[in-house]
DNA sequence: CTCCTATAGCTTTTT
DNA sequence: GCTATAGGAG
């Protein structure tokens, strides 16, 4: 049983061993902080503590179950199953649920998902008869988010002159009363969004300090992974429950805090030691993942960061490969590039497809990837973008169970009222809406209500809304007598929406009906694990965890050995031999929206960092020179983000970098942020090698500007990359002139003049 | 009321 | 390039 101390190193092992009192754990990007967390959860309980008595959280439900697994081989299956472990919004809304009825909250509630809550908005918007082009829903919900998130209520928002200055200021003085009536609505429809299971955590706690108490009694031990990431809201949960024992062991690295834009406060780990003048810190700083070049890059690259807890992560594994920069001329090219070396890698090295990630910035980017890699029969799985649980069948199947459970939840009601297509269309809807407005009540109170004749509905509409509601809670009868499952099935089909699929024999029908019976299997087997467990399995709890999961949860065995593609923000706490990080231009990596503030800038750096450090062999980065953006080719430089690692550590492919090598004396700061503080441990020399293919660049070849004006259509060309071809047409003015050339070898390609190097051959 | 087509507007990052 | 919406015909 003690053996699962072995094979930590002194830091990790003091860390693990020290399970009093308040304990801050810096753990530097692959120091084994996981393995940290698990042996001393499993220490805990091998020294007898409770299981139930120790509360985990962690940011992904993925963490949480890998952990308990790690944990169950050590002290067994039947032991873990009763810890307190899961994500924040998982445990607090299973514990709201159990004290939902003080909150003046049905125990059924039902939560709003991100599209739930904005389309909410977009009516509350319309109903207030403003400008739904300044409103914008996703805007209007960041706003009443963040309010929520730092414990503002509707009335503190209108006191908070900051906030209000701040929406007077973007010309949307009136945000402050969309969210008070967004807060109405969800209330009379027993809803509760993600940031509601959070600050309802802290009303309850604050409003009832019975239960508060009865909570601090039982949590002995309290750990929070990933505690840079925590906001507000989740900082004072913490905190309140560990008052009591003060057993709080806090995990995580502000070098890694990637998540401000929801929240997040860094300053909760840095000030740690203020809120618990008696904590001990352990730093682990011992990176047991890459090797010494990745970790030293990475290094180059934080410690331009002003504000930052001192640590020096190092590496003991070999020397290693030099990061890679290539350069590529389009969005196109780069994913080629990146398939060719995955492809060649892969081939030379033995490796396996799961040893490779493609990481980005935004999800946009992921669909050039997959078709660079689908070209050339790789296997590849994306996670984010369209998630199983976020498409349309399956969230209007869902969409019948949340009703089912809770009638009240309109936004269930009106996604699903008409669809199957009943003959219950907008017109009806709009007067009902409007009637539940003016009432304040949900618009299934209004549709139960006998006053409903007297609206001026005909006879046939109010016979289609009887069978719907009369559908509806007849389904509802059922919730207490059978499982999820069944009831399930019967939804599924009493809706109508089997049958719907069904008659639907096209392609797209045919795999909505795939899911649609995905999804049935998925309760099942949700039902089989829980009835193991000895735990609850109705419908309710079934939606409760499909409404916290995220597509990150969702691995089936048919992933194996895939390709990754994610954006570096999911791939944190992840950690691939080869990484390749692409599309590291201006303007996307930094974004354009986190460029202007030093803040927002040292945010993006760190994500930067968390890419680099999630590298066990090889970092690979690149930048396109043009790519589409809306439908629209634009034109990019590298990222500054390129030019700030330290040099040394770099091996220049192809042509990247243009201009920087030749003409470096001439501006040798171009690549350097305005920002980058002069302490730097990491001086930057230039004097990089620069490695090219042989093909020398050629001077005499350049087209800019003015020259452009002698491209003509019919001209054959040669270009340095694809060869000869022949101009089919030319198009703009100088700057931007473009023309379309057709290449013997590569095929048909769109070239701005001014970044394309062509020379005319004839 | 339903279905189809045109077009506006859009992108950070996610529990 | 893609999706969500508006507007028009049936």
């Amino acid at each position: 049983m003690q053996d699962y101390l072995e094979g930590l190193n002194p830091a990790q092992k003091e860390a693990v061993l020290n399970t009093e009192g308040p304990s801050l754990v810096i753990a530097g990007a692959g120091s084994g902080k996981t393995r940290v967390l698990t042996m001393r959860i499993a220490h805990l309980l091998t020294k007898g503590v409770a299981p139930y008595r120790i509360l985990a959280l962690t940011f992904t439900n993925k963490a949480a179950r890998e952990m308990k697994g790690r944990i169950s081989a050590i002290v067994g299956e039947g032991i873990a199953r009763h810890l307190w472990m899961g994500t924040f919004h998982a445990i607090f809304s299973k514990i709201l649920r159990i004290e939902s009825k003080k909150l003046g909250y049905p125990s059924s509630y039902t939560i709003y998902d991100t599209q739930d809550s904005k389309n909410l908005i977009k009516s509350i918007v319309k109903n207030m008869k403003l400008d739904s082009k300044l409103y914008k829903p996703g805007e209007v919900l960041s706003r009443i988010s963040g309010a929520k998130n730092d414990l503002i209520t509707p009335q503190a928002y209108r006191n908070d002159t900051k906030r209000m200055d701040a929406d007077r200021f973007s010309r949307k003085p009136l945000v402050h009363e969309i969210y008070a009536r967004y807060v109405n609505e969800c209330r009379k429809s027993g809803v509760m969004d993600f940031d509601d299971l959070l600050l309802n955590t802290n009303i309850l706690f604050r409003d009832h300090p019975d239960v508060l108490e009865k909570y601090q009694d039982q949590f002995d031990y309290i750990l929070v992974d990933e505690y840079q990431d925590t906001n507000l809201s989740q900082y004072l949960i913490v905190k309140k429950l560990a008052e009591r024992h003060k057993n709080v062991c806090v995990v995580g690295d502000d070098a890694q805090s990637i998540y401000s834009f929801r929240g997040a406060k860094i300053e909760n780990i840095l000030s740690f030691r203020n809120d618990y003048p008696d904590y001990k810190l352990f730093k682990l700083e011992q990176n047991y993942r890459s090797t010494k070049n990745i970790v030293n890059a990475a290094n180059s690259i934080i410690h331009r960061n002003s504000n930052q807890i001192h640590k020096t992560v190092f590496s003991e594994k070999e020397e290693g490969n030099r990061i890679r920069i290539f350069s590529a001329y389009s969005d196109v090219e780069e994913g080629i590039i990146v398939a060719n070396d995955i492809f060649e890698t892969q081939m030379r090295s033995q490796a396996a497809y799961e040893d490779f990630a493609i990481l980005y910035r935004t999800n946009a980017q992921s669909r050039i990837m997959e078709e660079a890699l689908r070209k050339k029969n790789m296997p590849y799985k994306i996670y984010g973008g369209f998630s199983f649980y976020q498409r349309k069948e399956i969230k209007d199947l869902l969409a019948y169970f949340r009703l089912v459970v809770n009638p009240n939840d309109d936004e269930a009601l009106k996604r699903i009222i008409n669809y199957p297509a009943r003959g219950i269309g907008k017109t009806t809807m709009d007067k009902i809406e409007l009637f539940a407005g003016n009432t304040g009540r949900s618009l299934w109170a209004i549709l139960t209500n006998p006053a409903l004749n007297n609206i001026g509905f005909n006879s046939g509409t109010i016979k289609k809304l009887k069978a719907f509601t009369e559908m509806i809670l007849g389904f509802g009868q059922l919730l207490n007598k059978l499982p999820a499952y069944d009831i399930a099935v019967k939804i599924a089909e009493g809706s109508g929406m089997r049958k719907f699929f069904q008659t639907d024999t096209s392609i797209e029908g045919q795999s909505k009906l795939e899911n649609v019976e995905e999804l049935l299997n998925g309760i099942k087997e949700f039902s089989d694990e829980r009835s193991e467990e000895g735990k609850e399995y109705n419908l309710v709890d079934f939606l409760e965890e499909v409404s916290l999961l995220t597509d990150q949860d969702t691995d089936k065995d048919e992933d194996k050995n895939k390709v990754t593609l994610m954006t570096i923000h999911s791939a944190k706490g992840l950690e691939f031999k080869y990484v390749y990080v692409v599309g590291v231009e201006d303007g996307l990596f930094p974004s354009p929206m986190a460029m202007e503030s030093q803040k927002g800038l040292e945010e993006e750096r760190r994500l930067f960092y968390v890419a680099v450090t999630r590298a066990k062999e090889q970092v690979s980065i690149s930048y396109a020179k043009q790519r589409y953006k809306y439908g629209e080719l634009s034109f990019s430089k590298p990222s500054r983000f390129i030019g700030e690692i330290d040099q040394q550590y770099l091996e220049i492919k192809g042509d990247a970098l243009p201009g920087f090598g030749q003409k470096r004396s001439a501006r040798p700061n171009s690549f350097r942020t305005r920002n980058s503080i002069s302490s730097s441990p990491s001086k930057p020399s230039f004097n990089y090698k620069k490695i090219s293919k042989g093909q020398a660049t050629s001077n005499s070849t350049d087209f800019s500007g003015t020259a452009a004006g002698r491209l003509k259509e019919g001209m054959l060309v040669l270009h340095e990359r694809f060869g000869r071809g022949k101009v089919l047409n030319v198009t703009g003015e100088a700057p931007n002139a473009k023309a379309t050339v057709l290449f013997d070898n590569a095929g048909q390609k769109q070239l701005l003049l001014k970044f394309a190097k062509l020379k005319i051959l004839n």
